[in-house]
RNA sequence: GCGGGUGUGGCGGAAUUGGCAGACGCGCUAGAUUCAGGUUCUAGUGGGAAACUAUGCAGGUUCAAAUCCUGUCACCCGCACCA
């Protein structure tokens, strides 16, 4: 009898073996093809690692392990995207440094990582609030800044009333702070802007060239958010400017009947003195900039307006005075933020008119524009719209463009809804954005030999009633010189985003100790690009879509060699609690993982979490179902109760071990871990049943399991005194036509419905079976008295008699 | 509202170039081992006494449908007045 299996102290004992012999270091090596894998680097909380964590990570270890195995140099590496409010959250509520609570948490998820065993390469660790790795997200920002990528621009920002803090559009979720939930109300402050629109086309374009799964570039996509129309220069009665507009349905310019523009509109303050009830407007103004985006879109459901008396506009095709409103319902960061309003074909414009009594002119026929707008663009034919009229919608569109274009009053105008990436935090813990100001020269970049701009040590870093930044009041590191003229100058007190350092972070990876740039040519060149990235589909849209531009402008000023980062990207599902619901410390239904390490091990841990259901959809947890992976793991070191020699599988056993091979071989690669262990358990089950198995057998079985269960499996092949290490052993091979079993159970059926079974040859032809069907006792009775009209057999698979 | 996804035993989930629905695991039932067992092993386990009947619901195509088509309901996720 074996010892009983112990997870505690073997896998203590092979993860102190790994650090040791550091079989998992990748070394540049020309002599392999290489694979670099890559995960999400976390987040260090103080709350620890969550059993959501180890899902990705260890999905990702498996296929490294079996890269290895498969004769790949694999790189895996593991950091810490340490920047952030949380952090500093705590770090303010108790008075300790956010560098040494920083410190703290990764040391734990450190070792909570290392107790699971993975495959990392631990020499290539980084963390993001190192200076010396965030010298380089400092030397990226100031290379966006030398091609005029980052300016500064005085926006109305998003501003969490509890953090104190600038958010991004994007860290507004359903109109409260992403991260406290605080209220979010505008504020208008000047920020440093990346200019990622530019970039929007080729983010768009090149999704073609990369392999991500179709829901991932649906919604890279839609964020994007490309739309084709064009712009309008509207007359302004009685002046020599134009409103300008945006619009998809140029076609319906007959249609234009009023113009709205944003209540931010730059021509309301112009026209101060034109505009009849400006006291009116002003009131509107003043309600509207109360309010969030969210709420000027979202729980508005009633629109709301007022007419800029005083002004009129004239329509470009029909030359008619048309009335300009005001309204929260277009926004000043989308277009020009004016519009010409259809009525007739938009349906927010025909609410709009309804309302406030303006006229409805149908320009495409096909529905009824007195019930409601018809907004179809595929058919319909223009009708009151002079030398449009006849055409359909598609020429139409083609038609008035070049009109416009003609009469140099419009052009065609391709449209993004992304926008540009607000860049500034008013924050201590985050990276200090390397520039100057100086009364003289403006903005100068901190030269790249005074690279990093370290944080200041404080006491304090409260952030500011004003907004500022904390840093702002740290005279003596605010003040400096002017690298330009000498001058006296000041430094920006504004830092960066959690987003920044996570935009290059698999970059650093391939070169992580490099001290004079952020990595080597030769690193780059060698490892990149990542050939698999595993994250959540909470990340799917602004850290890929970040990442990909920062990659993509490296590539232009040629720091990288290839224009995307990444050939493949996958997700994960989530990790809920019991009851289908969020694992939330309010719901008190957080598993952490450490217990299950402790209770079962990290194997157990391991195999269930990929055992748990489909890789990328949502799983709730189950503590039986934990405890049935254990279950499973103790059987299989039982397996060496019944070990006996052999040095090919054994003839009864021959075909499953084939079918297991090829099984779990495939479904890994599709990230069907459940179905693989599935396959591996029913293997056992196989074993107990003929009583035995032998050494081939199950070595190609421990080398199955090794990448899911590292430590029992390696344990196990040192215990049977297999030669060497199992990790870099050979990843087995199947033979296909050994995977065929020579005879089947095949189902007969009467009109499609099972009736029997007969036992067959794989080469049995038709004829053959037939006999076998034939006189087969419950057919016969079956088909007694009856005529067969049909007959189908499906080779190996199914006997389908049709009778009447 | 738009986009994407999911509905299969008591539970997690398998099976989709249409071909024996419920693999694998949990749970449950019975028996064996055990002083004992939250251990292990053996057998059974969708419902129904049975004919039969079962993949959210209603139709359709087919020799054959969880899988294809039409309609419909429910839930989840993302986006949300983007002109």
């Amino acid at each position: 009898m074996a010892r009983e299996y112990n997870p505690k102290e073997i896998e203590k004992k092979w993860q102190d073996i790994w650090d040791k012999e550091e079989p998992f270091k990748a070394e540049i090596d020309r002599s392999k093809p290489k694979y670099y894998t890559l995960v999400e680097f976390p987040y260090p909380s103080g709350e620890g690692l969550h059993v959501g964590h180890p899902r990705p990570y260890t999905a990702m270890d498996i296929i490294a392990r079996k890269r290895r195995m498969e004769g790949y140099n694999v790189l895996f590496a593991m950091g810490w995207d340490a920047f952030g409010l949380p952090t500093e959250n705590y770090a303010i509520k108790n008075k300790i440094h956010p560098k040494i609570v920083t410190e703290k948490n990764v040391a734990r998820f450190k070792a909570q990582l290392k107790s699971l065993g993975y495959s990392f390469d631990w020499s290539r660790e980084i963390n993001t609030t190192d200076p010396e790795y965030y010298k380089w997200t400092q030397w990226i920002f100031l290379k966006l800044f030398e091609k005029g990528l980052a300016y500064k621009a005085e926006m109305p920002i998003n501003w969490c009333t509890q953090c104190k803090v600038g958010l991004a559009n994007e860290e507004v979720v359903n109109g409260v702070c992403e991260r406290c939930g605080g209220q979010v109300v505008r504020k208008v402050k000047k920020q440093w802007m990346l200019k990622i629109t530019d970039y929007a086309e080729k983010l768009l374009n090149d999704l073609d060239k990369v392999d991500y799964t179709e829901k991932i570039k649906t919604q890279q996509r839609n964020w994007i958010g490309r739309s084709e129309g064009a712009e309008v220069d509207f007359k302004i009665k009685g002046t020599d400017e134009c409103l300008r507009v945006f619009t998809t349905r140029p076609d319906t310019l007959f249609g234009a009947t009023y113009m709205v523009v944003s209540p931010e509109h730059p021509i309301i303050d112009k026209y101060k003195d034109k505009i009849k009830n400006y006291e009116e407007i002003q009131k509107y103004k003043q309600e509207a900039s109360k309010k969030s985006d969210f709420e000027r879109t979202e729980l508005v459901k009633e629109k709301t307006g007022v007419e800029l008396k005083g002004l009129k506009a004239i329509n470009p095709v029909s030359q008619k005075e048309i009335p300009i409103w005001i309204s929260d319902y277009v926004l000043m960061s989308y277009g020009t933020g004016a519009i010409m309003a259809v009525p007739a074909h938009d349906e927010r414009d025909w609410e709009f008119a309804k309302k406030f009594n303006l006229p409805i002119i149908e320009v495409v026929k096909g529905g009824n524009v007195n019930e409601a707008a018809f907004t179809d663009t595929e058919s319909g034919i223009l009708v009151n719209s002079d030398f449009l009229n006849g055409m359909e919608v598609s020429d139409a569109k083609k038609k008035m463009i070049a009109w416009l274009e003609e009469k140099g009053i419009g052009k065609k105008k391709v449209n993004y809804k992304l926008r540009d990436w607000v860049f500034s935090r008013q924050r201590y813990w985050g990276e200090p954005i390397p520039l100057v100001y100086c009364e003289k020269c403006g903005w100068v970049p901190v030269p790249e030999s005074e690279l990093p701009v370290t944080l200041p040590d404080v006491e304090n870093y409260m952030p500011t009633d004003t907004g500022e930044s904390p840093l702002s009041n740290i005279k003596d590191w605010v003040e400096t010189t002017c690298p330009k003229c000498g001058g006296k100058a000041t430094r920006e007190t504004d830092t960066m985003p959690q987003w920044a350092g996570s935009s290059w972070y698999f970059l650093r990876f391939t070169d992580p100790h490099n001290n004079k740039a952020f990595a080597s040519k030769e690193a780059i060149d060698y490892w990149m690009p990542v050939d698999w990235y595993n994250g959540g589909m909470e990340h799917t849209t602004l850290h890929l879509l970040y990442s990909r531009f920062w990659h993509k402008f490296l590539y232009d000023i040629g720091c990288v060699s290839m224009p995307e980062p990444y050939v493949k990207r996958t997700s994960h599902g989530m990790i809920l609690g019991k009851n289908n619901e969020k694992m939330s410390k309010s719901r008190g239904n957080v598993i952490n993982p450490d217990d299950i390490v402790n209770e079962f091990g990290a194997d157990t841990l391991r195999t269930y979490e990929m055992f748990i259901g489909a890789f990328d959809q949502s799983a709730p947890w189950s503590q039986q179902g934990v405890k049935g992976c254990r279950r499973f793991l103790d059987r299989v070191w039982r397996l060496m109760d019944i070990v006996v020699d052999g040095d090919s599988y054994s003839n009864e056993l021959e075909t499953k071990m084939h079918q297991t091979i090829k099984k779990v071989s495939l479904d890994f690669e599709q990230m069907k871990f459940n179905t693989a262990i599935a396959a591996m358990m029913s293997l056992v089950n196989d074993f107990y049943a003929v009583q035995k198995i032998n050494k081939a057998e199950l070595k190609t079985f421990l080398i199955l399991l090794n990448p899911v269960a590292p430590h029992i499996t390696e344990e196990m092949w040192q215990e049977l005194g297999f030669e060497g290490r199992l990790y870099n052993q050979k990843w087995p091979k199947w033979i296909e036509e050994k995977t065929v079993e020579n005879t089947v159970e095949i189902a007969i059926q009467i009109n499609g419905k099972v009736r029997s079974t007969v036992s067959i040859s794989i080469d049995d032809d038709k004829a053959t079976v037939k006999e076998k069907v034939m006189s087969n006792e419950v057919i016969k009775k079956n088909i007694e008295g009856k005529s067969i009209v049909k007959e189908i057999y499906i080779p190996g698979k199914i006997y389908n008699i049709v009778v009447k």
